[in-house]
RNA sequence: GGGGGUACGCCGGAGCUGGAGAGCCGGGCCAGACUGUAAAUCUGGUGUCUCAGACUGAAUAGGUUCGAUUCCUAUUACCCCCA
């Protein structure tokens, strides 16, 4: 595994590189479609390659080991195999489900006991565990176990729960040196900074992961409710103290604005629900703006989708149709609006990266911040 | 042709067998929310108006009554049974 820094933006902190990984090249900036329980919902493998040009997508520690369970995935060979998706994934430890989950759980020191949202049955996952289960998921880039704080969060609490992450951490790093992959590849471990919106806190935080040396590291915690310019603030923060050389990991993030904001702060890696919930809610993002498609306005409209789309179902279809499909609740509505969200988040990051490469990086993005940003 | 039954919101169902409905439950429709996915989910609206309020409203027209969606009469529509 290695990354390489190929430009860097004059007029911002955007970035363009590669990330090499034992399924494949990354080319950063990066959006990752999540994948959460081994499918990227609503949309097959094969779509997810030809139409949305997705490069690597993420599972869930959490889901994976909940159901199908260790078991199956080992057997399977891993979750590439198991899912026959042969580039890159990331798995997410289970530290959101922290946060998602916060009613059905008791964090201690030691780790976090679950209720199972399945079928009530209690689960610890552990640093350790957290560790082992990633291990047997497989995942190229596994993520450190940590607790995504909510927001607001009290000042004392968001310390206390950042050095007991520093702490997990290390537990993490100490487990994953202890053990390999067992599908005969390398997995790289990405710590995660924490400090909720504390300035001081996300400092120390940001200062104790560069320090590690991991050679990915990630920013948790955010865009859990608190205002943009929170995100934006702790974000830059971040990226002025963590390393140049390494790839930056903005977890959980975001709507199209949030990422070419972030691009220009110095990210260089995305998740996010967000297209493809919004999608399976009728809430478009196409290149002419935003369109929820179930408005009645577009009941009589047969242009395409996107007329701009990478995707072929996007360019082909109507508006007039995917309303109809989406009202009436038929499966085919939820596949071709994951496909079209995904398809623009793709290629939104696939833009932000040739303008960074020829320097025109900044403008463009100030001009079409508006178009994408308002209704159709 | 004869007998019986039922009619209120966009639709279906429930409830009221004289005592305050713009009003119960579903659905539909309209709009909104969603950021490391307990989410094909959730929230709100859905008679009219000059809209913090007011008005009209239980198939239609009468009647009884202090008071009628409820009881009576006629008409209309639909359903069932018999010819």
């Amino acid at each position: 595994m290695s990354f390489d820094l190929l430009h860097t933006d004059p007029s911002s902190s955007a970035r363009a590189g590669v990330l090499h990984l034992p399924h494949g090249d990354v080319e950063t900036p990066i959006f990752m479609p999540v994948g959460t329980a081994g499918t990227v919902k609503a949309v097959h493998q094969q779509e997810l390659k030809d139409q949305v040009g997705a490069q690597i997508i993420l599972g869930n520690t959490y889901h994976l080991y909940l159901r199908p369970g260790m078991q199956v995935l080992t057997e399977a060979g891993g979750l590439h195999k198991f899912t026959a998706w042969d580039r890159p994934i990331l798995t997410d430890s289970g530290g959101y489900q922290v946060y998602s989950l916060s009613k059905q759980r008791k964090i201690k020191e030691e780790g976090v006991k679950f209720r199972s949202h399945i079928d009530g049955s209690i689960h610890v996952f552990t640093p350790e565990n957290v560790m082992d289960i990633q291990r047997q998921i497989g995942a190229d880039i596994i993520m450190a176990f940590d607790e995504c704080t909510p927001y607001p969060c009290d000042e004392k609490y968001a310390r206390r729960s950042m050095h007991m992450t520093h702490r997990w951490l290390d537990r993490c790093i100490t487990r994953h040196k202890e053990t390999e992959g067992l599908y005969g590849y390398e997995q790289i471990l990405a710590p995660i900074i924490q400090g909720s919106t504390y300035p001081e806190l996300r400092k120390q935080s940001a200062e104790y992961i560069a320090n590690c040396d991991m050679p990915i590291n990630a920013i948790g915690g955010l865009s859990v409710g608190e205002p943009h310019e929170d995100l934006y603030a702790m974000t830059n923060l971040v990226c002025e103290i963590l390393p140049k050389e390494k790839p930056r990991y903005l977890m959980g993030v975001g709507t199209p604005a949030n990422i070419l904001e972030c691009i220009a702060l110095g990210i260089d890696m995305f998740d996010c629900v967000l297209p493809t919930r919004n999608a399976r809610h009728g809430l478009l993002y196409t290149s002419q703006g935003i369109v929820h498609i179930r408005n009645e306005k577009w009941k009589h409209c047969f242009d395409p989708i996107d007329s701009e789309s990478s995707a072929t179902t996007s360019r082909d279809h109507t508006l007039a149709y995917l309303r109809h499909l989406t009202i009436s609740g038929e499966a085919l509505g939820a596949m071709i609006a994951s496909i079209q969200n995904l398809s623009f988040f793709l290629s939104l990051v696939r833009k932000a990266r040739l303008h960074i490469i020829d320097g025109t990086f900044s403008s463009w993005k100030d001009s079409i911040l508006p178009v994408i940003s308002n209704h159709r």
